[in-house]
DNA sequence: TAAAATTGTGGGTAGTTGTGGGTAAATATC
DNA sequence: GATATTTACCCACAACTACCCACAATTTTA
């Protein structure tokens, strides 16, 4: 079944071979627009895991770090940890995209990876530092919980 | 009789099947509208059971998600633990959809499950915990109900 | 009441998907 | 400029999934 395009839910389980190769899940890619050209954008989370982009998608987050001004050390900060570890890649016959190594590194990933879908991107994990972060969302009070309420109903 | 699309409603015993497969009530299948194509959302539920959307109506969950930034810590936690378990899935010719393996550990599902309609969705339970969840349902005390008597008549 | 249609459950099969490894081209190193 | 190393592309295959058919039980229709 197809969704719509570019929208990515579910978790997968996958595993990152000696090259540095991931399998994108069978359904982001189906999902996935024509003028993606195959092609995802990976870069530095804001957590400890890997974003993935479709490339359009990341067109876009260009276009908005191209507009705030370098005067703001926040701005300048902003734009460096995102823009310096953006890599583009296409997906082989197979499916997969090459990390690099400094990703890698970065989300701390070892064979067994968890891949999410995050709506408009996805994320790739270490499975324990996942496990981590599930731990900690359950201290986000119920405060910060009820500010989202005005905004959506689920 | 048809009722209202979309709207479901009464309860049903069903077998969950060696490959994950279980029946949709005939009846959810008739009124489901026809911009569903025979879709539902699978997702984990707010208790021990897993919850069940019409397409159309994940959508627009879909995109209240896709609305919030991922620079606040509660919106990407919230977006993570909302969209990582959801999971699409067409019936077949027989009118059913697949289970993930990973909400059916979530909910406890074996051969005998339950199905109630649940008016804009419907949950899929064990039987078990059902009969659990109904004992505590009489603990809930009237003020409780009597906070919801401004909001619906009945 | 009998026939026809629908519904729920089980199982088989062809095609898809995920993973490992090989080889040639491209890049880097000395 | 020759050699070493990395990268991109190809093939192979096991495991899984989507799709198909069968059939008993129930409900609807005539």
């Amino acid at each position: 079944m197809t969704l719509a395009e570019n929208t990515f839910i579910g978790e997968y389980s996958y595993t990152l071979d000696s090259k540095g190769r991931i399998n994108i899940p069978s359904k982001f890619r189906q999902v996935l627009s024509e003028d993606n050209k195959n092609t995802f954008v990976t870069s530095r989370g804001m957590d400890e895991c890997i974003y993935v982009y479709p490339l359009t998608q990341w067109k876009e987050i260009e276009e908005s770090l191209r507009r705030l001004s370098s005067l703001s050390i926040t701005n300048r900060t902003f734009v460096r940890n995102t823009a310096r570890y953006a890599s583009p890649s296409t997906f082989d016959k197979q499916g997969r995209i090459t990390l690099t190594s400094a990703l890698i590194d970065y989300s701390g990933l070892k064979k067994n990876v968890r891949i999410i879908g995050m709506v408009n991107k996805m994320e790739i994990w270490n499975p324990s530092k996942l496990k981590r972060i599930d731990k900690e969302a359950h201290d986000i009070n119920n405060t910060s919980y009820d500010e989202l309420a005005d905004k959506i109903t689920i």
